[in-house]
DNA sequence: TATGAATGAGACTTCATTCAT
DNA sequence: AATGAATGAAGTCTCATTCAT
């Protein structure tokens, strides 16, 4: 009954209280729509709905309630689970995952992240530094992955893999993301998305597929 | 007092008087190393060597000196004459090009601008636009030119010379750009870059190259 | 719901529940610690080992608390009971009595209250008077009834003996005082309390001293 | 004309401009009258009849403006030349500066800086450590040694001078000092302090007046 | 009664902008 | 035209206090 341990209000350790999660999106919300520095502790108290007060009960402070979110990004974007079964056929694979990442990349408010985690990079070179290697660098893993797995079979000849795919998930973004990320163009179209997927499919493959005797 | 000291204009409208230039060249250093939140109008007066008071002269805001900025800077880059004589072979040329903007994009501070205006686009949508359109967008355009006077002769065989120009852009900047970017990774070696600029050129060539009978 | 426990006072009058008491002894370390501004009531809470709810409970406000804490105090050191038996010869009195009040007065922590209950009574003067009447003026009071004693029957030569306690022990601090709760010098040792308290008392003979015929 | 060296606008180092004396008069007034932490930059701001702003041209911080005002007394204090010319009697000479140092003490305000000084000396230790340092020891050292000088012609006979000097500065608070900065009294009359400086005088020199053969 | 999450006023500080010189 | 001292709105963060459980 006399405290000890009971005490410590401050940092609830609770990771998936309710009001940790309300506050998460909400500040997510702004922080998107505003980048890091005009987004205010005081409007995202008003979109989490909640005090000001309350954002420091659950993060010390603004870096630390941005990297939270990232850090629950990078999980949420983990789960969008790419469907890299080695199975599958190489052109099919390719196009299927173009598709669902420029979708990711280009729906309203996903280039955000790059954007706004790109613009503190600088003044916070740590948090730059988590998100390419928590998110980024681990797709290109598994797309690397991927592609060497067909690579042994002899479907593809591949030299470096993890070129490979950094090259694939570049060629995507060709005249999609810059122009979406700039506002010099709304989201594009499932439709131009899918053509300029079937370009760099094609482009991919005629550089990596294996000559056949 | 004098009838002609009335005459002098308010407003400087002389594009290049020297002070107007020194503000523009202090303000880009400040603008480029901090970003436009954390480039205090202190730090940029100190920067251009002129008292605070005289950016206010030259510039209504801090917006409008930012833009100002964006358009020299579109300008300064529209300068740097990438090589695309038609007379010269695709491979070289491409080579070549591709070696030059990835050091452009990857020098210390090159990425920067990228950054800078990305971060601003949601807050001022016109600035990422015009950023785009005049520097990003020109670009692609000079290249796609180059290309298409290349398709006519039979050298390549494109459909879409716009789309094949950015895919080359693109591609380029795999394994580089993004870890140089979120400082995952220092500035990449020039022998780095010619080994992805090489298997770039490879891939694209590939794709584009015609099939000769 | 049973009727004895809504006849529970609202208000816990009872000076002497353990709770209040554990209130009490946590929250002094932390005033006198950090003085009556910095300390939390967040801090006080967790030295308490109670929530800060409960502190609320026992006292309307931190004010209230502290005024708590200050008359707890008094109590306490009017139990510090110093050695003014009459039959003791003044030189050994003084020189014991001058000994244990500097030690008290510069224990780590010791000068603590004074400079604590100085900081607070511009704000709150009824709580520095309290504190010297309960406190300071007793303890001359004490120190005077013993002198008086020793007037009566000749043996020291005493025109007003409050001041002259007060005078001794003021002449007790000298070189001692000061400087520790300024921080200027660590807490005096033993041995140096010694000789300052030994000067002070042949001063104080001195000048009181009844001159023999 | 090409500034350089004209810019650096912060911190003014006119040490004597009289917008910094402005500030340093009004915000003398709040701290002495709140105390440090009650003292709210606005109160401040308001009091010394500046904006907000205008405090941090001239001072880096609350801390900082708080030092240099204690700086300010110092000098100020330092400037109330008590008379320690040797050629006096030391008779006339203390209770000269006895009742000086005493009216200095306990004027309105004046136990004030002593009394603020302290309770900010646990958190900010060379802030109390430099007010002794620059302020009380050098009074102790001025009455030192004016003591001294009359040692060695055999006037007094001290052995420990700077003891000697403040005990004396001691004794001359009996009955005054606490009781005035508890609030407990109001500040004593001209008559009461010349009475206790007398006391204190005698008391004095009873104990180190040199005996004559 | 005891808890501790929640609150919101208010503290310090920064910075874009103005204006008298 | 140029200056830089002055401004005050707004930002981040703290903390005494309340209230549902």
């Amino acid at each position: 009954m006399v405290a000890d341990a009971l005490n410590t209000p401050r940092l609830v350790a609770d990771e998936d209280s309710s009001k940790r999660r309300q506050i998460l999106d909400g500040a997510r919300k702004v922080f998107m729509e505003l980048g890091f520095d005009a987004a205010s502790m005081n409007e995202i108290a008003r979109s989490a709905g909640v005090s000001k007060g309350t954002l420091y009960v659950y993060f010390a402070d603004k870096n630390r309630l941005f990297e939270a979110i990232l850090e629950d990004e990078a999980l949420e974007q983990g789960k969008v689970a790419f469907n890299f079964d080695p199975l599958r056929d190489p052109e099919t694979t390719l196009r299927e995952f173009g598709r669902a990442y420029m979708a990711l990349l280009c729906r309203p408010g996903g280039g955000s992240w790059i954007r706004t985690v790109m613009a503190i990079a600088e003044r916070m070179p740590d948090v730059g530094r988590r998100y390419y290697a928590n998110v980024l660098d681990k797709l290109i893993d598994h797309l690397a992955d991927y592609l060497r797995a067909h690579v042994a079979p002899g479907d593809l000849a591949i030299d470096d893999c993890r070129l490979a795919a950094a090259q694939f998930m570049e060629v995507c973004k060709a005249s999609l993301f810059l122009p979406f990320v700039f506002q010099a163009a709304p989201a594009p179209s499932a439709e131009r998305i899918g053509e300029v997927i079937d370009s760099a499919t094609r482009m991919f493959l005629a550089a990596y597929r294996a000559k056949q005797a």
